[in-house]
DNA sequence: GGAAAAAACTAATCTTGTTAGACAGGATAT
DNA sequence: ATATCCTGTCTAACAAGATTAGTTTTTTCC
C-alpha cells in the first residue's frame, strides 16, 4: 500500500546498500508484517527469518529493530494482520444473529486455511483488546438473556478457533484430518467417518448448528 | 522411572564426561521427553534447547541425535506425553456417556493448564493414530444414531481443544482471559462478563452442556 | 544554518541446531 | 578366548540466525 514500488523490485535485484536516512522510510510495520505473513505462508513459521523479511523489503536485517523490539513483536503484528483478514472476508454480514454467527465462524476457518502456517500465531498473540468490538457487536442482537452471554461467547469462540486451528495444522503438515481407520479395530469410528458430511466445511457448520440448537433449548423461552 | 538416580544427580554436578558405550543407555526417548516437558514447563517452549535437555540427562547434546532424528521428533514425543497425561487424569471414567464426555473435556483442559507452555505442541504434533481408541470408546455408547457421530466427535473435540489451548495461552503469557472492559464503550460485553459463571471451569462446563443439549434436541428421538 | 532525531548501515557476538568423525565398552560368532 | 562388529557416547566444528553496538547520512525543526 504505502510501500514504494521499488521495495518489491529490490526483492529480486541484489540489494544495493544505501547510506543514511532515506527520504521516505523503507520499512513500515505494516509492510514488514505483510512480508512476514507471506513468507510464513510459503516457508512455514519456523522457516521465517528476519533476514528473509529484510530481503523482501530491500533492507538489512538489523534495520527491522528500529520498528520492532524483537521478532516476537513482529509476529504479534502478523497475528493482527491474520485476524483482521477475518473481518474482511465478507462485505456485509447478515442481520440475523444465528446466520451471522455461522458466517463469522466460517470466515475464521477459511482464513486459517488460507494461512495454515500462520494460524498458530493467533493463539500465541491473540489481541483480545482488538476483539472487543466484535464481541460487543455479537451480543447486541443476541436473542438470549444477558446472563447467558458469556457462555454463548465462550462456546462459539472456542469451537470456532479449535476447528480452525486443527484444520490449519492438518493442512500445514499435509496430513489428513483423520488417518485411515481399520474397520475391524474401530467399527464405530469407521462407520461414523463413512456417514460424515461430504466436506469438512459442512461438518463444521453442522456442528455449529448443533451448538446453536443447544442455546435455543437451554437459554431460549420455554415452549408451552 | 527407569532412569538411574545418578541422572538427576548429574544435573547439579558438572557433568563428568565418560567415554565409550555405557553399561546401560544413559538416554531413553521417554526420559528425554520427560525432561523436555519439564524444561518447557519452567522455561517456555522457545526457551527449550537440546543442550538443556542433555544437561538434565547428564549427557552431551549431540548424543540426543542417537535417539531422535531432530528436535522436531523430540517435541513430537513431548506432545505424546502431554496427551497421555489426559487419560491418566482419572482412575475410572463414568459409564454415562454425557458425564464421561464432560469428564474427558475437563481433564483435557486441566492438563493444558498444568503444562501451559507445552499445550501448543498438541496442535503441531497431534498424534491422531493414538487417539483412535479414545474416539472409538466415545462412540460405543453414544446415545445418538451413527450418522451423527462424526459431527458429535467434531463438535466436542474442537470445543474442548479450543478452550484448553486458549486457557493455556492465557496462562502462559500471564494475561487474563479477558482484558478489563470499558463499560461505556462495551455495555453488553461488560454485563456479560459481570454475569458470567464464577470460575472459568464452570464456564467451560456450562458451554459444553449447551452443546450436549444441542445434540439431544437435534439428534435425539423426537418428543411426542 | 545548526542541532537533534530518525532511519538506515556494517561489524561483531552469542546461542543453537546439526553434522562428522573418533572412541570405547558390550555382544556375538568363531 | 579372541576377533569383530555394533552401539551409545564423546569432542570438535559449522552455519544460521537473533540481537547489540556503534557509525553514518539525511531529514526535520527551531
Amino acid at each position: 500500500m504505502t510501500s514504494s514500488p521499488s521495495a518489491t523490485a529490490a526483492a529480486t535485484t541484489p540489494r544495493v546498500p544505501r547510506a543514511g536516512r532515506p527520504a521516505s522510510p523503507l520499512i513500515t510495520r505494516r509492510a514488514a508484517a505483510d512480508a512476514a505473513l507471506s513468507l510464513i505462508d510459503s516457508g512455514g513459521l519456523d522457516g521465517l527469518s528476519l533476514q528473509a523479511v529484510a530481503r523482501v523489503l530491500g533492507v538489512s536485517a538489523p534495520s527491522l529493530y528500529h520498528h520492532f523490539r524483537d521478532k516476537e513483536e513482529l509476529l504479534t503484528q502478523v497475528a493482527r494482520c491474520f485476524l483482521e483478514e477475518i473481518g474482511h472476508q465478507q462485505e456485509r454480514w447478515s442481520d440475523d444473529w444465528e446466520t451471522r454467527t455461522i458466517e463469522l465462524s466460517l470466515a475464521t476457518r477459511r482464513v486459517a486455511l488460507r494461512h495454515p502456517n500462520a494460524a498458530p500465531l493467533a493463539l500465541r498473540f491473540f489481541p483480545r483488546k482488538l476483539m472487543l468490538p466484535a464481541y460487543e457487536r455479537s451480543l447486541v442482537d443476541c436473542p438470549y438473556p444477558p446472563q447467558f452471554h458469556a457462555v454463548i461467547l465462550e462456546a462459539v469462540e472456542k469451537f470456532t478457533y479449535g476447528s480452525a486451528l486443527f484444520a490449519a495444522a492438518a493442512e500445514a503438515h499435509h496430513t489428513p484430518a483423520m488417518p485411515p481407520v481399520d474397520e475391524a479395530h474401530f467399527p464405530y469410528l469407521a462407520s461414523a467417518i463413512a456417514a460424515a458430511p461430504a466436506s469438512d466445511e459442512d461438518l463444521h457448520v453442522e456442528a455449529l448448528r448443533a451448538l446453536l440448537d443447544g442455546f435455543r433449548v437451554r437459554y431460549g423461552p420455554r415452549q408451552r
